[in-house]
DNA sequence: GTAATTGCAAATACTTTGCCACGTA
DNA sequence: TACGTGGCAAAGTATTTGCAATTAC
């Protein structure tokens, strides 16, 4: 909860709005705290009864560009969004049968290179996603 | 071109038949050396001039499924195809701006991390995608 | 009051499939 | 000949936009 009102304050700083579809995409993506998909996050909660979809693709559009929220690739034909928070990264394994996402806990690897990669390309706003595929035991046995 | 006739042979083995349209993806595949959209490929070289669209999805979905070829999310929403090459893994750089995407040399520093999750999670097939965005040196100036 | 935000509907983008003709083995 | 493959056109899925009505500030 202290997240969401973190987020709020944050959102209403960068020039959003306090409106209610807002309040609900930062409580469902804080909930959830994994990337979620936009047909998922408009059938969630609050955000099902309130808001249309075009709603909150264009509200996560807005804190895309705020720096609030990223939208991954993920290898679906939909895209992911989650919310990007200071100081905190996360790896993703997920599940090429079932979908299943859920975060490594092990520290990222990448740091050092992407350092290189920054001073050597001369590439501003580096950021990386890194993604561990395969097939979860629970989708082996079937 | 030795890379050309070997991804011939590889086909041919798995099963499938040696077509205008297949040499023709094998061959722009292998010259680019990058992952590449559908749209890519089709208006590629001779694959433009001789083949539909839909031929083109049909032979990576088969290349795909003979794990030749592989099938990247990479932020766009155009899906991107790869060659897959025994022995080789590539890790890309992407400037967000205009889109060029650029393999990088460095050796990749996750196969070990990746090889703690394989015996920690009993995850399958396991693979990783590693891409770093950023806005390139060209697109900054602007 | 003013400008941002919303809902609805329509447009777009990209992918995927059906069906029959064709070419490879 | 038989079956994988190809072309064309249509359907499917996900995203994005236009516009008038509404709401936050």
């Amino acid at each position: 909860m202290a997240l969401h009102d973190d987020l709020l304050a944050k959102a209403r700083a960068a020039g959003l709005r306090r409106t209610k579809a807002l309040e609900a995409l930062l409580s469902c993506l804080s909930e959830h705290n994994r990337p979620m998909t936009l047909a998922e996050l408009s059938s969630c909660g609050h955000l099902a009864e309130q808001c249309d979809k075009a709603t909150v693709f264009r509200l996560l559009q807005r804190l895309s560009d705020k720096g609030m929220v990223r939208r991954l690739g993920l290898h679906e034909r939909a895209a992911y969004f989650t919310l990007l928070i200071p100081g905190i990264h996360r790896d993703y394994l997920i599940c090429t049968e079932c979908g299943s996402i859920e975060a490594i806990d092990a520290p990222c690897p990448v740091h050092q290179l992407e350092e290189e990669i920054r001073q050597e390309t001369g590439f501003k706003n580096l950021y990386h996603e890194l993604e561990f595929f395969g097939i979860c035991p629970s989708c082996v046995k079937e």
